[in-house]
DNA sequence: AGGAGTTTGTGAACGTGAGAACAAAACCGG
DNA sequence: CCGGTTTTGTTCTCACGTTCACAAACTCCT
């Protein structure tokens, strides 16, 4: 109906796998790094950490990329997901609440290496304004609208309180922003159109002690080794 | 087969639920200091972002808190989410790995108010042991092991790079730890019957730049508002 | 060239989760 | 005490995700 991108767009790429090409592609980088230049299923499948059959499955919605008999070349798959991922190109992104953690992910080297670009750090507190973090000067929260357009960005952090967070939120979808990852505790509400991702490390923990209990209960069969995915539709 | 909670253990409750409930339990607090002291399930599931239909399946698996006609009480709904998750006793936590993200952190009072208490902070790199970060001195690795007995430590947070964090993990578990938080993106191999819970930024990123790339494309039926969910067994 | 050995890609079976729909239970007003 | 209203708890159905198992496709050796 609309525009087609090179291999054939809409085809339709299941949530689950989607959250698991990221750790293929780390993976992939990981095998790149050290020497190996072809990999089976299985080889990649114990790398990342699942079972070869759902590797498998997982690739053939990307396309035939492998070699029966022989496995997968590890550059050429590697360019190919990133590719479905789009992470071959450069995404803008603006961090919103620079505290503690905006610190922390303001210097975070992995986002650059990744294919992300951190634009510009903002925050509502006249204090930290100014400041130099990780190379970047602190903007007032007032300056989003600008420097989103003037970056193109499409995909906005937020670090604020959980009580700041709706607005953040708000002001990022009214200036364009349409993906969100949110570490505030808050449900965010959403016009249709607008991915959000939620980081929360405390469900995290209370999803771990949930586990601890009742292994300390006596439940047997004790579940492990547990990782994250999902996605979903509003 | 062996001890019984006492509100009829093992029963079992769907990995997607759990990790619902701590949502849940968020909503319910916020309803709480709002003061409001009933809520229906519509009210609990739209402050909590799921549809209603499936709040209550969740809680039906805790039991038959509500009342029909009225809707659940919240304080006493938010005391049976707690002790089934496990968070009216407090869980002692260490973390390993105090750089930028293990400062972010350690100085995260979030932890606290849902249960968890930091016993310690501890870090291989000589120039921070001895620091005093959110009012806990940094330990040196080396004593994890006594740290951990002395506290009773079943909780475990790993904040090293990549390259450390099997390292990391096979000390914890060596040491009696059977639940790890773990930050650095590297696939951790664990024995079974320990639960490993990953959070990683890029990959999240990646997730919503894929969706970014396809609404660029026009593919017309763009998902939103994901969050994060799963569980799995090792 | 052909057969043995590998390894992918996928069809089919199975399990888990989501959502619609409704009967059972509680309350309320008369 | 009874009928109407509200809202839960649960059943049923469908969609999604995982895993198995195997034919197709490729390599390599003889
Ligand atoms: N620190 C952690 O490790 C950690 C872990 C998990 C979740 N979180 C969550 O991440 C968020 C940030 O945590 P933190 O520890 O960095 O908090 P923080 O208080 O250190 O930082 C919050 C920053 O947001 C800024 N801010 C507040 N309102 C704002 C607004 N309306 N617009 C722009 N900026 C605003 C503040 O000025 C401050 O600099 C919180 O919601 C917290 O619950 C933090
Ligand atoms: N900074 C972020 O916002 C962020 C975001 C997502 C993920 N991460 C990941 O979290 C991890 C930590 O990130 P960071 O930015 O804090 O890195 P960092 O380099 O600032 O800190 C790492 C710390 O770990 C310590 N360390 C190294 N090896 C160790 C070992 N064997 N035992 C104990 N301690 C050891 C180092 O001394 C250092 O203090 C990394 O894996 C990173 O990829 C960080």
């Amino acid at each position: 109906m609309t525009a087609r991108s090179s291999t054939d767009a809409n085809r339709v790429i299941p949530e689950a796998t989607v959250a698991r090409l990221p750790v293929y592609l780390r993976a992939l980088t990981a095998l790149a790094d050290s020497g190996i230049r072809t990999c089976s299923s299985e080889d990649l499948a114990s790398a990342a950490g699942v079972n070869s059959a759902k590797l498998r499955k997982d690739l053939s919605y990307l396309g035939s990329y492998g070699t029966r008999g022989v496995g997968y070349d590890v550059d050429y798959l590697r360019y190919q997901i990133a590719r479905e991922i789009g992470v071959t190109q450069d995404w803008p992104v603006v961090i919103v609440g620079i505290g503690n953690l905006g610190h922390a992910l303001a210097n975070f080297s992995g986002f650059r290496s990744r294919g992300f670009r951190i634009v510009a750090l903002l925050d509502a507190d006249p204090e930290l304004v100014g400041q130099t973090v990780a190379g970047v000067q602190v903007q007032p929260f007032d300056e989003l609208e600008e420097t989103v357009r003037n970056h193109d960005v499409a995909i906005g952090v937020i670090a604020t309180p959980a009580v700041a967070a709706q607005d953040v939120a708000d002001r990022m979808v009214a200036i364009g922003i349409t993906s969100i990852l949110n570490f505030a505790p808050a449900v965010l509400a959403v016009p249709e159109g607008v991915d959000v991702r939620k980081v929360d490390l405390s469900i995290e923990l209370q999803i771990l002690a949930y586990h601890e209990q009742r292994k300390a209960n006596g439940a047997e069969p004790g579940p492990a080794a547990a990782a994250t995915a999902d996605g979903g539709a509003a």
